[in-house]
DNA sequence: ATCCGATGTGGGAACGATGTCATAGACATG
DNA sequence: CATGTCTATGACATCGTTCCCACATCGGAT
């Protein structure tokens, strides 16, 4: 790391008030008020020159202010586990569109998977007074924990608390069985779950898909096929390692997220196994390499952008409506057949 | 989008103030804010019932009058180009982290590459009167905005304001000479750069790089070689093909970040050419994909994370020395030499 | 001439937290 | 006993905005 110098300091004189305004015009401060809000009367030339007032000493109302008396942000809060994650950072992405378009700033952050950090930051978004958040929740200590605060709360991608918070969601049972019964469909019998948890509502639906599309094609289920990996890619790399060198590997296998997936997938290289005439592979989450690599990865997509969008409208409708019933969302997936699956090889 | 409801509203009773605390422990407003900041005299008794009293209501010091009363906020802007871009998520992250390392809740924008975006953007930060905005610029308009209202400013990735402002960037002309004189060196003559623009420090500098390696290289410049690209994928994309169609196609191509190495590398395999026997490939900016598609991509790697997190870092300094000179940070970055680059094809 | 509604405007009290200042009691020192 | 010092607390003004209310002006209707 270089450092170098470069000049000039910076120098302020205090900012604006409404009260500068004020006397720039030649007016009360009540008057400047409503002519800059709109609400209330203003003789037209009083507006005018308020306006003019206003916009000569760059003035800017102070949001503290306005909250405080008006005891109701503009701003939402925004929790996501890992943004380094491009589905994370993507479900952000739709939502700062969203918070945009309906004039919400946003405050985000990323709670690194860690309860501790999750809960920190939620007692600052409660501290910050937000209108509302959407949360891609670890437990469901934050969601009550914001409801108790009377602070209107989104789950996104999961739910903890399902029935007294809005939720939205994937179809992710449906996900899952129309990506397995994918492959039991090409013929495969001896398909692998990769999976990392099966508590929170994502991973639990997923692995219900998963079963339900095994039962249906007449398949019973192998224990030793669903391996729950940790949440990184390096466990779950190390993990279908060990299972490919096994004495009878899958010759299919249907990894339950990106992250997941790209560790199987590193895992089939190292091993040196073709894809797919060796083995299959379906991903649930579409990622940005499973389209450059080659083969190109099938996977079920999800609209993650619109996940994020709607989660911030869906907080918005909420924070308009606050006594009407909770709603879960659930959004549309579909799979996206690419070159990672064919048929099993042959015995 | 399918929607299915759920039960229960909610509802909630005013949030807990100072006032409560206070009447609740038996004490004055006063003598609650000195135990709780811990700022001035407070007997331990005292201190320890107030502490439970607040405690008990679940109290949290409402933020915005705090501010309004201090005058300064524990808030700091993040205005980033595109969170869909890895690159921006990554820095984002490293500022969320390094924020909240210092006690700051982070304000994100994403200004979508627009420039009125990024000025109302800007604008709303002013109205939160945030400590400080870090932010990676399109015009030196929003440095000299938010200057111009006192707040502290630091530019990432590129400079508009160098020596008005701080900044944190890479040593892109560094990188840029080191890949393409690792291309030189296998060999290659006609190397191509693919850039999206010039004007920025980061354009500006990666090309210089480019133009030195060459030049030491004893290599006369075409000026043919040298593609302008747009700035996204399906803009590289086409003009890559173009280029790879022409007589005499380059044995080599830099591109100048993440997203036109997308481009050019799906060009290269629609045109069915193979990387590196046909055509050698090295990108600035080392994106996921790029260790995981074959051959893996060779590129000049920044520590993305780190560029977020060192600019709140430098953002905090400021704030706390607001008269000190302007510093720029420049963080240094490493080629990754992987598959994609190897001899020129023989004659 | 009086009253009335409509149209504007300003005064001033909030919102919730902080911090200055005044003050009161305890205790020591001369 | 008077004075000073230290500890501990509460009263109150303040930050910048909004908005309720009082009030002023004016034209028109009675």
């Amino acid at each position: 790391m270089t450092v170098e110098r470069r000049s000039t300091p910076v120098s302020r004189s205090r900012r604006p008030t409404i009260k500068d305004v004020a006397e720039a015009a030649g007016v009360s401060r009540s008057t400047v008020s409503r002519a800059l809000t709109g609400r209330g009367y203003a003789a037209s030339d009083v507006r005018e020159r308020v306006l003019r007032a206003a916009e000569e000493l760059g003035y800017v109302p102070d949001v503290m202010a306005r909250t405080l008396k008006q005891q109701v942000s503009r701003s939402v809060g925004v929790l996501v586990s890992d943004l380094r994650n491009p589905f994370y950072a993507e479900l952000a992405a739709g939502a700062s569109s969203a918070a945009r378009e309906r004039g919400y700033t946003m405050v985000l952050a990323d709670t690194s998977l860690s309860g501790e950090t999750e809960s920190e930051a939620a007692e600052a978004l409660v501290a910050l007074r937000v209108a509302g958040v959407i949360v891609t929740p670890n437990s469901s200590a934050v969601s009550t924990y914001l409801s108790s605060h009377g602070i209107p709360v989104v789950e996104v991608d999961r739910q903890f608390a399902a029935g007294s918070t809005d939720g939205v969601v994937v179809g992710n049972r449906v996900g899952a069985r129309t990506a397995t019964a994918h492959l039991v469909k090409l013929g495969h019998r001896r398909i692998a779950l990769f999976i990392d948890e099966t508590d929170w509502t994502t991973g639990y639906e997923r692995y219900q898909g998963y079963l339900e599309a095994l039962t249906a094609g007449g398949i019973t289920v192998d224990p030793e096929l669903v391996v729950s990996s940790g949440w990184d890619v390096a466990d779950s790399r190390r993990r279908a390692l060990d299972m490919l060198s096994g004495p009878d590997r899958p010759t299919a296998v249907f990894a339950a997220n990106n992250v997941l997936a790209e560790g199987v997938w590193r895992a089939i290289r190292e091993r040196g196994l073709a894809v797919p005439s060796d083995i299959s592979l379906v991903a649930f989450d579409d990622a940005p390499w499973m389209s450059m690599v080659s083969p190109q990865v099938t996977a079920v997509s999800q609209d993650t952008f619109n996940l994020g969008a709607t989660a911030v409208r869906r907080l918005h409708e909420r924070i308009e409506m606050p006594e009407s019933d909770s709603v879960t969302t659930v959004l549309n997936v579909h799979l996206i057949e690419r070159e990672s699956t064919t048929h099993p090889p042959a015995l």
